[in-house]
DNA sequence: TCGATCCTGTAG
DNA sequence: CTACAGGATCGA
């Protein structure tokens, strides 16, 4: 999917393109996106609403409303919300379409339909959003939240990294990037991080995710354009095989928690856990 | 905490 | 054809 920086694109160009919609209609497409709230139910909030702005919050994108509702989509694997200047122009995987005044559209496309869509009301999406983690862009997110937000689990670093009511926001492609940066190892059991692994996991988050979303732009041109992520300048991720950019040694992938990873091992220290996978070097 | 699963596209 | 894909959830 869109992981938090790929999301936040997607908000800053629909806040660049449509910053105060007028929604005259809605089609919903697809209704299985919208369950458990049914078709009716989403069309009657959103209909004849005008967008008072758009948010983001770990990789949901928020549309609110005036009268107070907020229509929040979950993007998936595949989502993309994004404006058209024709709304008779229906891009081919869209779920669902709401018509603007002026002729405009606003599309949430999603082709594996595992993203969904839902209204909600302003007010209550403290209460929707309960269970994620810290956004790791605000001031706040320090070193010792992210610590503390381990616990005691027992869990190895890049599937606590993935998990979203750990920490909000990162996906697949920008955990593998941000454990490179901080030179963790994937496997490495967070009940055994240092400080000093703690402090540098935390700034790499921060640092990881910025750059990615200054980055997106380099790869997406046109209004339409998925927010691709820049593989071009990934570390480690997708680069299996391939030299390390930061030392003399190869990048190596393999399948943990059902995920592929990517790691340099000579710069990312396997863990000293003899029942861990011990990745070879060279 | 793993594995299967939702669904469809693309690359090999 | 098979393998794989940036996510999230549910059950064993």
């Amino acid at each position: 999917m869109p992981e938090l920086p790929e999301a936040e694109y997607m908000v800053r160009r629909l806040t660049a393109y449509a910053p105060a919609a007028r929604i005259r209609d809605v089609q919903i497409l697809r209704s299985g996106v919208v369950e458990p709230q049914s078709v009716d139910q989403v069309r009657s909030r959103i209909s004849g609403s005008r967008v008072i702005g758009y948010a983001r919050r770990a990789k949901n994108v928020l549309i609110h409303l005036d009268q107070g509702w907020s229509v929040r989509i979950q993007l998936g694997m595949t989502g993309h919300v994004y404006w058209i200047a024709d709304h008779r122009q229906v891009p081919r995987f869209t779920r669902v379409l709401l018509e603007l005044e002026d002729g405009a559209g606003l599309v949430f496309e999603d082709c594996r339909m595992f993203g969904s869509l839902h209204v909600h009301r302003m007010a209550e999406l403290a209460g929707v959003f309960a269970q994620y983690g810290p956004e790791p862009l605000e001031e706040s997110f320090t070193w010792q939240v992210l610590k503390a937000r381990a616990g005691r689990t027992r869990a190895p670093i890049k599937p606590f990294l993935l998990d979203q009511s750990k920490v909000a926001g990162l996906g697949n492609i920008w955990a593998a990037e941000t454990l490179f940066h901080a030179r963790v190892h994937p496997e490495a059991r967070v009940d055994t991080l240092s400080d000093g692994a703690w402090r540098r996991v935390h700034a790499a988050i921060r640092s990881t995710l910025s750059e990615a979303i200054r980055n997106t732009d380099r790869v997406t041109a046109a209004p339409e354009d998925f927010p691709e992520a820049d593989l071009l300048h990934c570390a480690v991720y997708g680069r299996g095989e391939q030299p390390c950019r930061r030392c003399p040694g190869r990048i190596r992938r393999f399948v943990q928690a059902g995920r592929s990873t990517f790691l340099c091992p000579r710069c990312q220290r396997a863990p000293r856990d003899k029942n861990k996978v011990q990745v070879k070097l060279d």
